[in-house]
DNA sequence: CATGAATGAGAATTCATTCAT
DNA sequence: AATGAATGAATTCTCATTCAT
């Protein structure tokens, strides 16, 4: 176990603040000056790690997408069954959104938004292939619907963060039984 | 049929120009100057109209919110059958999304960050009760799984929201056909 | 005759404005904010009138350039006599530089430094052609030397700038007869 | 032969970073950070050589400025004639002004701005008191003209600077010839 | 009602300088 | 001696908002 370089620390607490103030107030009521004094660094020091204001959304973007996606696909492996492998995976989302739910809230925001640019977008969308063959796997054995990945997704994985923002304003309270429910209709949604 | 004041063209111009820079460009890069030289007004105008920013974002918000609203119940009455006004109503969101793509754009990219204030939101947020009631009688029916409404709305109709997204970008071309597939999945995923 | 406009006087303002400060203090030791106070305008006026500090700094050369070969051509007709018409000149000259100190001053600290980009500097090498001009004609006469007009000029016209250096600084003080005896020097040079 | 320190070699490389950075860039955008790595050494080793900016600055100034002093005054002796002497110093400081052009260019730019402060200047000046004694020695043969040494100085030595810059531009290309032409024009306007 | 010049607070960014290692 | 990460004051520039016309 390695541990971080002192300028690592920096970088990471320059990153949580981020998530926390664009989360809090939006990318456009953020100065960086707040963004260095919650991270406990002078203003400056951000442009030792960062090359200016849109290349640290962009990495915070990249990074907590890739932390998202290493979580998505914890336990999952290439060969499970269909419907077992798909219900890990989901099951890892909403884990995920609804544990982590700063880092959860602060990528939909730049997924709805122009904050990201299209390169760190890219990089960003990356990271799902394993359930995208997954599905395809399914397709074949006539399990899953035969529509495109996206649209599975819109129905299966995206209304999980709709659930998380209404539990974050405190509309909804998410329990093991609500979340079984749902899973239910996510896989409903798209099982032939 | 009333003839808009001069006054009230210039009030939708503004609207209209914030709703496409904002969606184009995000809040933060979005100046008042930018508007209102596409709207063809001066700078000052902009305050004869609105109290400040905030207020004009607020106000678009609502507006758009509340087209869509009115989009969303089109040829909808309350005495219909359960399935058959679930489909008018999630089909003309459809159409909603895929024909006013920038009002529809607009209205994800606020919902999804803290652009509006608390107030404005709850505005906004009145408005579907129609919809509710229906799920409500459809649930009494037997009709309609026993979750909260906002599982509802999460896997039936805000899928719509991403698919938008896709086709926005690129990824996706939505025909009659998809957006019957899609409608399918809507209802399956809520049906008991 | 016509009155400027306020704005043009708050541009002039501000050119003189950078001009002194820049003199005094150069390039870089001049903060748009002295600029500013100095014309008694608000920081952010300048640009109003100016896109940025380099565009300040090229026009107020352009501009102080042009001054200057009016100044240069003063009671000068094209046909007139070789040497008399470069006495003309000559003499012009060396008064724009004795009387007009701020200006000619700021015309030398540009013209030996990279302050001003290549464009501005382009601009302000046209204005000199009456001169050159003039010059080839006392060639074809056998007036004046078989030389480039590049070192025409550096022996006749560019000692000007010194002399003014060295009075603004205080070494030497310039009167009618110092400068008759210049303007000799300054013929016998160039003249064949 | 003494061999430098190691020490005394990055003092050199600094001055020759400096000297580059300044020409092309100006003063005003030439940062220590880019000096330091330009000369390969850590930004704060500069400040084990120089106090600080200015100090490096005026530095760079004297040492430059005696380095072409020496070069002005090779094989020069003070018994020589006034017109050979002349002609030897003359001809010094043209080939130091166009082999040396980089030290030379600094030079200018240093001698028309506020760059250097009165204390660095007042240094490099004292150098050329050679060249004032040969012409007051002339003067008192009758071979040079009786105006003050500044004038003797602007019409035969400052001319070289305004042709360096030309040929540094590409407006002008300097041969054998050419400087023997620029020579005599010299030579003419300060002799009696 | 409408304008748009002017303001000035505040944002992003740079850079000379320091200091712990 | 040398380093280079860190600082924070200073700088350029932007932009919401006001107000005289």
């Amino acid at each position: 176990m390695n541990i971080p370089a002192k300028s690592e620390i920096k970088r990471k607490d320059l990153i949580r603040a981020t998530i926390q103030l664009v989360n809090n107030n939006g990318f456009h009521a953020t100065p960086m000056s707040k963004i260095a004094k919650m991270a406990g660094v002078s203003a400056g020091t951000i442009y030792l790690y960062f090359e200016n204001k849109q290349d640290l959304v962009n990495q915070v973007y990249i990074e907590v997408k890739s932390a998202f996606t290493r979580y998505a696909f914890k336990n999952y492996e290439e060969g499970m069954e269909v419907e077992e492998g798909f219900k890990i995976i989901w099951k890892n989302i909403a884990e995920f959104k609804l544990q982590e739910v700063e880092e959860a809230f602060f990528l939909s925001q730049c997924d709805n938004s122009p904050i990201i640019d299209e390169a760190g977008r890219q990089e960003g969308l990356k990271h799902l292939q394993p359930l995208l063959d997954l599905w395809k796997k399914g397709q074949k054995q006539g399990l899953i619907k035969e529509v495109s990945p996206y649209t599975l997704y819109a129905f299966s994985i995206y209304p999980i963060a709709f659930l998380m923002n209404m539990q974050q304003r405190g509309s909804l309270r998410l329990n093991a039984h609500n979340i079984d429910a749902a899973y239910e209709m996510a896989w409903n949604s798209i099982k032939k």
